[in-house]
DNA sequence: ATATCGATTATCT
DNA sequence: GATAATCGATATG
């Protein structure tokens, strides 16, 4: 149950976001109370995020230096930064490092344990079967909608309490294969490999599946 | 004041 | 596989 999982810590987030990258993949994302209307609770395992590392990153939001958008990335570590995308879309970051220095991890997949009906209807689609629950979180805009994550409510929020309804918990899973690939979507750094999926999970957004 | 573009998704063929 | 949708942040004048 969702009331046995405690939330990280910040020390786990005041890391490399290479490592807090690989360590989230088994954790569990958790939205309830009063921000969100009351209710079914929604929790979902993390199954690929992607690591960002702050101003030498070409690929990252805080290549360029400190902004508006992006101070999140260079606050203190186990917060939410959330930016909208494409005219359309909202992704979910939490901010990693020691205060002061930028670097971040990418939610890109999660797969639902609770909440199923509520994020289909935060997605505007209607359940048919299980076979449709990876189009409620598969892919980084599809998670933030299923979530009702918004830059204006979430960006900033702290993620490693549970008082602030949306935080990250350790249920005890511990991650099986972790396979590193590149990231999806940069125009810069393509190379590098810092992506990082659960190996085989059918939540992984379906593009470099096998990179 | 205006132009450009993006850490995406849905909907075609 | 190709592309339209859609808009805020950022850069430039």
């Amino acid at each position: 149950m969702i009331g046995s999982i405690h939330p990280l810590g910040r020390s786990f987030f005041a890391r490399d976001p290479r490592l807090v990258a690989r360590e989230l993949l088994g954790k569990v994302l958790v939205r309830r109370g009063a921000d969100r209307r009351a209710g079914t609770p929604l929790a979902a395992r993390i199954v690929e995020v992607e690591a960002y590392l702050g101003v030498r990153d070409p690929a990252a939001h805080a290549a360029a230096g400190r902004t508006a958008r992006n101070a999140v990335l260079f606050g203190p570590p186990g917060h939410a930064y959330v930016y909208f995308i494409y005219g359309n879309h909202y992704c979910l970051n939490v901010s990693c490092e020691p205060e002061g220095k930028a670097g971040g991890v990418l939610f890109r997949a999660v797969e639902p344990l609770f909440g199923h009906e509520e994020m289909a209807r935060a997605r505007g689609i209607t359940l048919r079967g299980p076979q449709d629950w990876p189009k409620l979180t598969s892919g980084p805009g599809r998670l933030a909608q299923a979530f009702g994550i918004t830059r204006k409510r979430d960006n900033g929020r702290d993620l490693t309490s549970a008082a602030s309804g949306l935080w990250i918990g350790d249920d005890g899973c511990t991650a099986p294969d972790i396979r590193v690939t590149p990231r999806i979507g940069i125009s810069k750094a393509q190379h590098r490999r810092l992506r990082y999926v659960l190996d085989g999970n059918p939540f992984v957004s379906k593009e470099l599946k096998s990179g």
